[in-house]
This record gives C-alpha cells, structure tokens and sequence, in this order.
DNA sequence: CTTTAGCACTCGTGAAGACAGAGTGCTAAC
DNA sequence: GTTAGCACTCTGTCTTCACGAGTGCTAAAG
C-alpha cells in the first residue's frame, strides 16, 4: 500500500507546493488552496485523494478532521532533499554581511559579529562556534608563577587570540625559571600548531629524557602540563535568541523555556553542533531529527566553516521547522564561506 | 484627605500583611482573608474601610471591582522600607553558598559560580558584574608585533586574570623593542593599580619627556596606548533567565521578548547596576522605579560587592515584583560580602 | 481506471447568555 | 469607631448555537 512507486511527479509537485504554502503562510493547507496554487489544473477532490496518500506516506497530516495538511518532518524532509529550489541571496544582505564581517581586529569580535548577522538578516537565531583551538598555530607563550606551585599560562596563538590557564606544577618555580623554558619552548615550537606541539611533547618526554638538561625536562614538563586538552571544552556564539520568541508555533511558554534553558546549558547544543562539523556543506536537522526534545519544535540549518582548508568550526540559524529553507540554505553556506574567509590569518609579520 | 496622619499603625499592620499575603499567595487579598489572617481581630467591614484609605494613598489598588487589592509600586516600597523584617538565610542555602564560591582559580569562575548560585538559591535570575578593571593591581605586561604598526598588549592583573588589547602604535617596533619597554614598564610600574599607572604614565609623557632616553619615551607611549580607557565597556555575566519564564506574572509572550532583548543588550541593566555601585549596601528598584520599560514588572534586588575595601562590582537577583523580599534582601548582602571575600586576593607570591 | 461533482459529516472558533463566586461600597445599627 | 447586612458589580466558566472550512465517501462522467 504505501508503496514508493506512488510518488509520482504529480505527488511531488503537490507536496512541494503544500510545503512551500505552509511556510509563506503558516496556515494549514486545503485542498482547495492546492488547486488554485498549483500550476496542474486538478479539481480539490482531486487533490484530496492526493493527499490522503501523502498522509499514509507519513508526508503530511492533518491538525484535525476539518484542517487543511501541514508537512510532517518526514514531509519536510523530503522537501528540503529532493524538491527544493534555491533562491540566490538577496544582494542587500550579501554586501550587509561583506561589511558586517570585515574590520574586526579580534577573533571573538568577527564569531560575535557572525553570530549577529545570522540572526539578523534571517531573523531567527544565529549561532556559531569558536574555532577550535587545536588546529591554530602557536605563535608565543609566557609562563608566570602565582603561589605556591601555581603556574599562570598564557599563550598566544595565529595572530591575536590570547588563551590563559593556570595550572600545578610538582615543584616550586621562579619567575626567572619560568621564563627561561618559556624562551625554550617559544624559540622549538612556536609556529606549529597546538597539536602538534603536544604531540611533540610528549614524545620528548618518552623518549629523549636521558639528552636534556634539567632546564630542558622542566620546560617541557611544564609544556605538557599547559598544554593539557583543556577543561574548558568548545564554547559558541549565540545572537537574536529573542527572535524565538515571536514565532507562534514556539509560542508555548513551558517549550520556550526548555528551548532556553537548552541555549544556557551549553551541552546539547555542542553535542549537535559537533555532529554538524563532520560533514561537509550544510546539515540540516528538521524538529525531532535531533534527537533533543528541547529542539524538536525548531529546525537547524549549519554549516563548518574552515581557516586555510581545515575545519575549525560550525554555524548557523536556528528557527521554526517552518523556515524559508530555500532562503536559508544558501545563505548560511555563503555565511560559513566569507567567516571562513575573514578568520584567515592575514600576511604574519615577520618575527623580528 | 490623603493625610499622612492616617498612616496609624493599624493601617501600616494591615499593608504590611496584605503585602505578605499577596507576596505567598499570589493572588489579590480581599478583606476577609486579610481579616483572619491579621493579628488584630477586626471585621472585613472594618478592614474595607482601611483598604479604602490605602487605596487614596495610592499604596494599594484593585484589578477590577469585585477583586481584593494588590500592592501598588509605592505599596511596595513602603513595605520594604519600613515594614519589612528580614528573615535570616537558612544555613542549609548558607553552606551551599560557601561552598559554592570555594575553590575556584579563575575569577570569571568565581563571578560565574555566584552569578549561578543566586540563581539556583532564589529560583529567579542571578547577575553579577566583573569586577572593575581600574582599580587592580598591575602584576605583569607584555607586548607583542602583529603586522605593521599593530601591537598585542597582554596585562595580567591581581593573581589570575588576563586581558589583552590590540593597539596601534605610530611606527614599528621589534620584538626585541617591545620586550625591553614591558622589562621597564614591569620593573617601575607592576603591583599599582591599572588606574594609577596610566596616571603615572600621562604625567610622565606631559613632564619629564628630556630626562629620558629613546627607549623609555617609547615604552611610556606604548603603555599610554595600552592602558586608555578599554572600548569593552564593563560586562555581566546573567545566570537563571529562564527562571523568570515560569512566573506568571511575566508570562506575556511580548514583555518576556522585551525582557530578554534588554539582557542582552546589555546596555540598560549595565547603566541600572551602575547606579546600584554609588550606594553602599542593598539597593531595590521596585517595577517602573528602574525608569526602563523593560523592567517595570520586575525588582531588582542589588548590592556592591567590594575587594580590599574598595567597591569593585556589583551583584543582584531579577524577579518579578512579587518576590520574597525578606529572605531575598538578606541573602543578596550576604552573597555580596562572600563574594568579595572569595576575590580577595590571597597570600601573593613573592616575586623572587 | 482516473477525475470530478455533490453531499453529509466533523471539528474548531467566536459570540452570546446564564450562573456562581468573590469582594466591594454603602447604610444603618451597636 | 466598629460591625452586620445587603445590594451591586465584575470575572471566570460553562453551555449553547451558528458558522466556516475542509474532509471522506459515493456515484457519475470522461
């Protein structure tokens, strides 16, 4: 019975006019609309058989015996991989986010302003991570004691990123030891990125003991002991969260307080966001796709944007699963391009 | 008519318990409930009279004809200032408290943790300022090339925080250059205040300009740049917005849009908890007292919170004005006087 | 076999009216 | 000055009713 051979072009023309009406309007969709909306001149009753077939397909269904059909997420889904139609950004937002995005001195400033104009130019919520730290070169660090054996790390990494940790050395240093293996390790690593450093690291502290100093050892102990996958795990940039609260269908008070509460516990958000930086171009997670109740009433549109060809992050938008996907789409993947593009690390100067 | 002489003390009684009432119930008192729920034994129709007075004071009001009364802003802040007796903190929420704040190294944690816990302790919405930069003391500075003229500034404060600015400088430095002006700005100016130092250095730059050499002129005017007044205006950190959606009162789907828009504008609760750092002690804005749209259902129960004697930040919970003000106010002080504690800085190392 | 017209049926919405409950203001008595 | 009593008012809830929209089904037409 709910055969796919059932899904004739007809069906499909139908369905991608019901979805691209529910999103224009937010109404439920009649089969009368349908048959005035869309170009084949079929009859309502027509289309209502149409439909019925749709919905033992699991495409759409059918607020109430008297509604009209909105698509399911199934519907939704199919929608945004075989029927949709992209539309070119608009050039008005595409020069608003050439400038939006260009002078800005600091890393954070130019994820903050990403972040901004997602939400902005969609007027949904814009979302973005920061670019993981591992890939990003070393460029300087510096070592300062606190009491006892506390340790202020502070390393500066590409051109203008400033990271700090503290961490518990097994002895007591001073100020000057610490500087003498911060010059060691500077004038050895600097300019590889972190990973690589640790994993230098670490293999000078397996094999290499017997070669080096005490200054050396202490120095590099101290190196591994900085460069310790950090507790502090991946953080993101969210903006125009209140966008959120005007869309009727996340109108529910309780849902928007789990929608919330899911934004300032971090976690769920991360774990999704990871899973959209393993694939290439956007991802799209449709409502209960993403396997969070918090989020099964929204639609996630990402994608990762990457600094000299290497992944480093993940953006997006954030809205209703009745979101002008063709709109969308494109314009969260140009978005990802010029981030990209605007993190690249501008002619190094030279470092003397 | 509306004569403060009528302000007997059974008619303050009476405000002071209908407050309390209206605070626990929620819902409007009417003269009944108000009768047997006061001390003194008088009848409805008695009490109606009295609440009649209230009213032409303007302290008490009705929603509606046949509903009881609810307090009125200046109703409120009449009980709080005269009425109201604070109820000493549980010390079950007291060692939640404690421990909390304890053992954090970094103070955004610190900030973050007390931020969270007058969240968690009121169920409403906690907010804490960093601390001001000004008044810190310089403990380490260091400068780095970028390209061209540009310079990162990294400064390191007290025991563990970490700032860093770019600066742009009038002509290039090497890194060697800029390695010798931090050795001398460190020498002559670490452990002052931020404060004092850039005064030290614009009385330098206006006076003794002959008496030094090339290098020294440079490492003051780099420091003069380094040290002006930060675009990055003061900053909070908000914990438990969310609380505040599952208050009835603030359960309008626009006024909570407004509310969360001005969080994270930021700029109208920054220039509200400025206020809040001039007076000593707790401070309350009661609905339209904070003179911001935004608020005018909410109070804001705050207090300055000091290091070293000296104010540095400022702390508070949100809620709406129907709140516990009695376990609310003392719980505010105390968390102010554990948080500066919490920041004061501890042994300091010896700088050997 | 597909498409269409017709019709009875269902469901949600909004207006209108009835009614109980809560609380008031006023008046007159204590 | 305080209290009891009473008429009045307003709200919230429930029911009823009519309406509109849209469906599913059946039977006829192509």
């Amino acid at each position: 019975m709910a055969n796919n051979q059932i899904l004739n072009e007809r069906s499909l023309q139908l369905l991608k006019t019901l979805v691209e009406r529910y999103i224009s309007d937010g109404q439920p969709v009649g089969s009368r609309v349908l048959s005035k909306g869309s170009e084949l001149n079929l009859s309502p009753a027509t289309i209502r058989n149409v439909m019925a077939d749709l919905e033992d397909l699991g495409l759409v269904h059918s607020p109430h015996t008297s509604a009209g059909r909105i698509p399911t997420v199934s519907g939704y889904r199919m929608f945004v991989d075989s029927l949709l139609t992209c539309k070119p950004m608009e050039s008005k937002d595409l020069s608003r986010l050439h400038e939006g995005l260009a002078a800005k001195e600091d890393t954070h400033d130019v994820i903050g302003a990403a972040s901004r104009l997602l939400a902005e130019l969609t007027q949904m919520a814009g979302i973005v991570t920061l670019p993981k730290r591992e890939l990003v070169c070393l460029r300087h660090v510096e070592f300062l004691p606190l009491s006892n054996t506390r340790v202020l790390v502070i390393f500066v990494t590409n051109e203008q990123e400033v990271h700090n940790k503290i961490i518990q050395t097994d002895k007591k240093f001073s100020a000057a030891q610490l500087q003498q293996a911060a010059n060691f390790i500077n004038s050895i690593y600097s300019g590889r990125s972190l990973q690589a450093v640790r994993e230098a690291v670490l293999k000078e502290l397996k094999e290499d003991q017997q070669r080096m100093n005490q200054g050396m050892m202490d120095a590099i102990k101290i190196a591994q002991l900085a460069l310790e996958p950090n507790g502090k795990k991946e953080d993101y940039v969210l903006a125009g969260e209140t966008n959120l609260m005007g869309f009727s269908e996340l109108a529910n008070r309780d849902y928007l307080k789990k929608l919330f509460e899911a934004f300032s516990q971090k976690q769920s958000v991360l774990h999704l966001l990871d899973q959209c930086m393993k694939a290439e171009g956007v991802q799209i997670f449709i409502g209960e796709e993403s396997g969070y109740q918090a989020f099964d009433q929204c639609s996630l549109v990402t994608s990762s944007y990457s600094v000299s060809n290497e992944v480093v992050g993940v953006l997006g938008v954030i809205g209703p699963t009745r979101m002008a996907y063709e709109k969308i789409i494109p314009f969260v993947d140009i978005t990802a391009k010029l981030l990209g593009a605007a993190l690249n690390p501008k002619t190094v100067s030279p470092s003397s």
